[in-house]
DNA sequence: CAACCTGTTCGCCA
DNA sequence: ATGGCGAACAGGTT
């Protein structure tokens, strides 16, 4: 289920083997999360090594070890990190094990949408590489959000916050949140955005990024009731703030819940 | 049973 | 060359 919070929150599961030697590893090469990376590399150079650092950038993940493995893991849709009392044994959709003395660390992932990559050497490996600047940083900036959206002018509003080019993190549920507390229809050109509306537009981007990360990113925990997310799956789900029914249409490929009273179209 | 899903990537087309 | 869109990927859930 992983967003930016929701990736954060299962990146700290990890931590628990922060400074812990990995005994051995346990994967099948042949799934498909392991698609293009060398997993006879990252068994034999992370046994023996010690889980050092973690970071999360958007939806991506990067664990360090001791001896310069890096080891990605993006979470698709349904990926989830956690940790097992040592000498686990995975259960079937269990892909990657790192046993340690006092612990597991799993990735698990049934619909095999994420992904994991491995690097061992010196400097940064390529798909670690600076991308966009993150929601909360200071280059996300007017003149930053302003230039994204000029760039993709003629698409809605809402495939535009799923671009992880531009907006790393944002998944369907938050653009959705994002584009409801803007007050803008999903289904508006990026270019056809007012000076005000993008205005409105990256302060609910910045404060749905933040709040979900206090909120989501430390225990899991559930946003506020006032939240669209708790509303939109429903059948028959109303907007909190005004109690119209919600709209749903597919807009950016991703099924879409937003309130015509709150977000109305332009011209309407 | 059919439809649906908090994501990316590819090929096609403009 | 770049941007936009629909399909494909797999398995679980409703």
């Amino acid at each position: 289920m992983p967003e930016l919070a929701e990736v954060e929150y299962y990146r700290k599961q990890w931590d628990a083997g922060l400074r812990r030697p990995v005994d051995a590893v346990q994967l099948h090469a042949k799934k498909r999360i392991f698609r293009g990376t060398d997993t006879r590399a990252l068994v034999r150079d992370l046994t023996g090594s010690r889980l050092v650092q973690s970071i999360a950038r958007g939806k991506q993940m990067v664990f360090r070890f001791s001896g310069g493995s890096w080891l990605g893991i993006h979470l698709g849709m349904t990926g989830a990190l956690r940790t097992e009392a040592a000498g686990f044994r995975p259960l079937k959709h269990d892909h990657l094990v790192l046993q340690q003395p006092k612990r597991a660390l799993i990735f698990r992932d049934p619909r095999q949408f994420g992904r994991v990559r491995f690097y061992h050497g010196r400097g940064t490996p390529d798909w670690w590489s600076e991308a966009a600047p993150e929601i909360g940083s200071p280059d996300f900036n007017a003149r930053y959000v302003s230039e994204f959206l000029k760039r993709h002018r003629r698409a809605p509003i809402k495939a535009v916050l799923l671009l992880q080019s531009g907006f790393p993190g944002v998944g369907n549920w938050m653009a959705d949140e994002i584009l409801w507390r803007a007050r803008i229809a999903p289904s508006t050109p990026s270019g056809d955005l007012t000076a005000a509306q993008r205005t409105a537009f990256r302060r609910a981007t910045r404060f749905v990024s933040r709040e979900a990360l206090r909120i989501i990113g430390n225990d899991n925990a559930d946003p506020p009731a006032s939240w669209l997310i708790h509303y939109r799956w429903k059948s028959g789900g109303v907007c909190p703030r005004d109690g119209t029914p919600l709209a749903r249409a597919t807009i950016g490929g991703r099924t879409t819940a937003w309130c015509v009273s709150c977000q109305p179209a332009r011209g309407a």
